[in-house]
DNA sequence: CTTACCATGTAAGGCGTTACATGATTCA
DNA sequence: TGAATCATGTAACGCCTTACATGGTAAG
């Protein structure tokens, strides 16, 4: 059983489109990918030293002065190795929502209690869901320029829809505690 | 910094309502749960033992004749824990959706494999939406018999939402790829 | 009599986080 | 000069899954 550890398979899967160093792909993590994946340099930096070690990305210095810069570029062997991921059936989604775990045993607090963790669910989802309308905008303009954005594009589009579902939730939840005896 | 051991808070969640077995809450997270938590018997059955253990929970033979059984009851303390951690702010709600990961890498394997993804994901969640609708309407008749029941309900109506939203993306991102050039 | 289900548990190992440790550069 | 950002990495620890190990009971 060829072990499943997806964060090679994310990793490999940033560096197919451009090479990049630990820190960047972090920060692709927490922007573009955090709606559906995570990670911390815990798992980042020993991951990408264990794919140079497979022999499915290399490493090379691109330090400026004195300030440490490591590249890595994936290996034609690190594309057949994704490749091979991606075209593989999906195992699991998995969705850990503690909001709903609360909700779920809200008759142990009552309905003030659950009714607040409702409202803060909103309040984020609100939040968020304008830099995903603006994403959208973006990449509609410039989703011919490139087979990644338009993948990228669907990916966002994805998170608006369940997102929007999530507000007119909430909106129902709400108004069915708010009217219960 | 108190431990998240959320699995604990599940399991006394679940005890809170009543005394059950492992093997009984295993079943609980197999199907009522298992929408936005699972756990494996490799889990649940140490978990159970360091409940005990904290104090939270009791432990009862309840075997019949030659078969065992292992009967848990939450206790006054594993209440007091329960509440505290259903009081508590949210922490993080996690989304780790591998479809959404191979789509957004969609353009290393191209069209036809995503699109084959998609039809997987809409075949799964066309499967498991007629067995949401049917428990929705179970629990509308007994929601005032008891508060559990409605807070399971508002569970139910969130998966519906979601489900739904994620069928209608389905339709449109298969319709962008299929008319793609 | 065999399949499915009831029932409990352990061992090995994978995966990941948090906190720690260090240091450079840029900008206000 | 202090805060934010760039940049890499390790150690301790927590949590969980898979596979294994064992045995009873009910239904066809």
């Amino acid at each position: 059983m060829a072990t499943e550890k997806k964060l090679d398979c994310v990793i490999l899967g940033l560096l197919a489109h451009e090479s990049l160093s630990g820190y960047e792909i972090k920060k692709r993590m927490d922007t573009t990918l955090k709606y559906f994946w995570t990670a911390s340099y815990g798992s980042i930096y020993p991951t990408l030293g264990s794919l140079v070690t497979q022999g499915l990305a290399t490493k090379k210095d691109g330090s400026i002065n004195q300030r440490n810069k490591l590249i890595y570029t994936i290996t034609q062997e690190g594309r057949l190795y994704l490749a091979d991921w991606l075209r593989r059936d999906v195992k699991r989604d998995e969705l850990h929502y503690e909001t709903l775990l609360k909700l779920f045993f809200g008759g142990s607090i009552g309905k003030q209690q659950t009714l607040y963790h409702i409202q803060a669910f909103q309040n984020k989802i609100t939040n968020e869901l304008p830099y995903l309308y603006q994403s959208e905008k973006i990449l509609e303009q410039i989703k011919n320029e490139e087979d990644a954005h338009l993948y990228y594009l669907l990916c966002v589009k994805f998170g608006i829809q369940t997102y929007e579902a999530y507000l007119s939730w909430c909106k129902e939840a709400t108004h069915i505690l708010a009217t219960k005896g």
